[in-house]
DNA sequence: AGGTTCATGTAAGCGGTTACATGATTTT
DNA sequence: AAAATCATGTAACCGCTTACATGAACCT
């Protein structure tokens, strides 16, 4: 499943603009899926011009007018064939194992900076999923929505044992 | 870093042919990198270009010929500047989720199979990973290049125990 | 004064995938 | 007899990222 069929699929539930998608996705589903803008709007153009959405121009006063853009049937045909599609296999993508498995033409130190970097990130990101499942929880979500964060949430905190334990190894060869 | 960057610093070590950097990346990497034939040998062909490495054709009897190709100075530059650079933060891209995330539009009996097929093959990848440790680690391995077996272990150990949980659940709901 | 939020979009191009094309040797 | 291994490459194209362009209102 690409862009355009997560897109497609938040549309299933409510009317939203580029924007909202765009804030939707990004706390919502950020841990295992990303977007940005560039992709967001183009994706939706095509889509208004394949006939899979609709677009209404809401003027606002004191804000940029919004595009409210709604699922059509062939949409939501669309989407749900998409979702019986076999899903491809995950994959990590992990810049900073790339860099740690070099880790020989690198030094001591510069791994361990490396490393708490690293740390300083993950738990950023796991707070954030924290935060937004408790946010999202008071507003309503399904068995499955939940889960999602429980994979996520596991797989940072998982991160998150490994790194430490191995700047803890890191420091004590610094000294 | 990306393609370019793995190829020289796998190069760094020892002079390679396209079909070696690809079984390396498949049976080393593959947790959180990975490769295709369509993105090696154009990416050698542009690094020969760039003086970055040098290519050797090897004759062979019964097999095709070989071509290898080793790291120049300027290529061992470029791969030191790259490791340098601040690694991006990781990403995981799991179509999976994807689809249980709109699971309220597939039936639990679709759900449950998703669910065991996932199980499956993380279970795959586990046992792959175990294998490929054991077998390298007897050829000699940086304590880097184990800690990111390390990771991808404790990463799968920890998706598999979420899937076993769910597929439980999902299970007694099924009768 | 400066940063964040709300709001939309374009254009260039990157980095990679997928499919195709070929074919002998070796293992199951 | 079939599948895997060894071995190299091209061409089309996809899907997305990055950078740019604009701008008011609100919060600190």
């Amino acid at each position: 499943m690409k862009g355009q069929d997560v897109i497609l699929g938040l549309l299933m539930k409510k009317s939203l603009s580029g924007y909202e998608i765009r804030d939707f996705i990004e706390n919502r589903l950020s841990h295992f899926f990303d977007s940005s803008f560039g992709m967001i709007y183009p994706t939706l153009k095509k889509l208004e011009q394949n006939n899979l959405v609709t677009k209404k121009t809401i003027l606002q006063n004191d804000r940029p007018n919004k595009n409210i853009f709604s699922i059509t049937q062939k949409g939501k045909d669309s989407f749900l064939a998409s979702l019986q599609n076999e899903p491809k296999p995950d994959q990590l993508k992990s810049d900073y194992l790339i860099h740690f498995y070099f880790g020989e033409y690198l030094d001591k130190e510069a791994l361990y900076v490396l490393t708490q970097k690293q740390i300083k990130q993950v738990k950023e990101k796991l707070s954030s999923l924290n935060y937004n499942l408790k946010h999202w929880q008071e507003s309503g979500m399904t068995e499955e929505q939940k889960m999602t964060y429980d994979y996520g949430i596991k797989f940072y905190t998982g991160s998150l044992e490994i790194l430490e334990n191995e700047a803890e190894k890191l420091e004590k060869n610094l000294s």
